[in-house]
DNA sequence: AGCACA
């Protein structure tokens, strides 16, 4: 597993100008250019600290780097998470969307791609996350923390080779401002996925897979799966149009760690982008 | 956005 980005800023400006036409058969292991690697984070409570966002995205895999933007409508505050790949961003865009940001007010995290990734500059000495503050039309950096321990998020133990690239920053417009939703004024919390009543799908041991080309086959998804511990059977439904697959596994942690894993995943079948990969409604039921 | 099998 290679996490190798360039950190050549030549390659990253040119990355936009790809639109994704890649023949299906390229290797699986490398993100298309020009992929999307961060995410956009709205349903923030407006006194959100850089910090809490910093720590909510931290222990990803991948994890960059993140910045909190003011945006000036309002109070209304969003934030941006940098991945070393798109994969690493869908897979922390999966396992925190819908989350009770603040169990107070009951706010929950909404999370989805962003418009454009963060461009960053290499600021020796800055931290790892930063704050945009368009409130008063000026902008400033933050870096309350020198080191990114010490915060506010005691069950958290630093993990090698997760947060350990802080060479990133950057004072950035990376438009992507979307619909916030956010009305929340409160403290901060801990975390908590959203189980009900909310936008987030329940833990299911079945997943639910779409976005798959018209040529997917089972085989194919079939031997991707059988990776994952406690894969059991697969069904490809294909009702008219694309194909989706569900995806059966013995216990739903299993389930998630499988759906982590490959959320967004390329198959050589691919022609729509990557898999998309969800709870299924309901268990498949045993034959 | 697309969720079947009983």
């Amino acid at each position: 597993m290679a996490y190798h980005q360039p950190y050549d800023p030549f390659y990253v400006y040119q990355l936009h100008s790809h639109p994704h036409h890649l023949p299906p058969q390229l290797p699986l292991l490398a993100d298309e250019p020009g992929a999307i690697n961060t995410l956009f984070v709205s349903g923030l409570p407006n006194d959100v600290k850089a910090r809490e966002i910093h720590n909510l995205f931290r222990r990803r895999h991948g994890f960059e780097s993140c910045q909190l933007k003011y945006t000036g409508r309002g109070d209304q505050v969003v934030a941006f998470a940098t991945f070393t790949s798109h994969r690493f961003a869908l897979a922390a865009m999966n396992e925190l969307n819908g989350v009770k940001f603040d169990p107070q007010t009951g706010s929950n995290l909404h999370i989805e791609l962003a418009r454009s990734n963060s461009r960053r500059k290499e600021r020796p000495g800055s931290g790892p996350y930063v704050v945009i503050d368009n409130r008063n039309k000026e902008i400033s950096k933050s870096q309350d923390d020198q080191s990114d321990e010490g915060d506010s998020d005691p069950d958290e133990v630093q993990e090698p080779g997760n947060s350990d690239s802080p060479k990133e920053n950057d004072t950035t417009k990376s438009e992507a401002d979307s619909e916030p939703d956010s009305k929340a004024p409160s403290a901060n919390g801990h975390l908590e996925k959203a189980s009900e009543g909310g936008s987030g799908a329940r833990a299911c041991s079945t997943l639910f897979i779409a976005n798959l080309g018209p040529n997917c086959t089972e085989d194919e998804l079939k031997q991707l799966l059988s990776r994952y511990p406690g894969f059991h059977i697969l069904k490809i439904r294909a009702r008219g149009g694309m194909p989706v697959a569900f995806a059966d596994f013995e216990e739903i942690e299993q389930a998630t760690d499988a759906m982590n894993h490959l959320q967004g995943n390329l198959l050589s079948s691919s022609d729509r982008g990557g898999m998309h990969i969800e709870y299924a409604r309901s268990k498949m039921r045993k034959q």
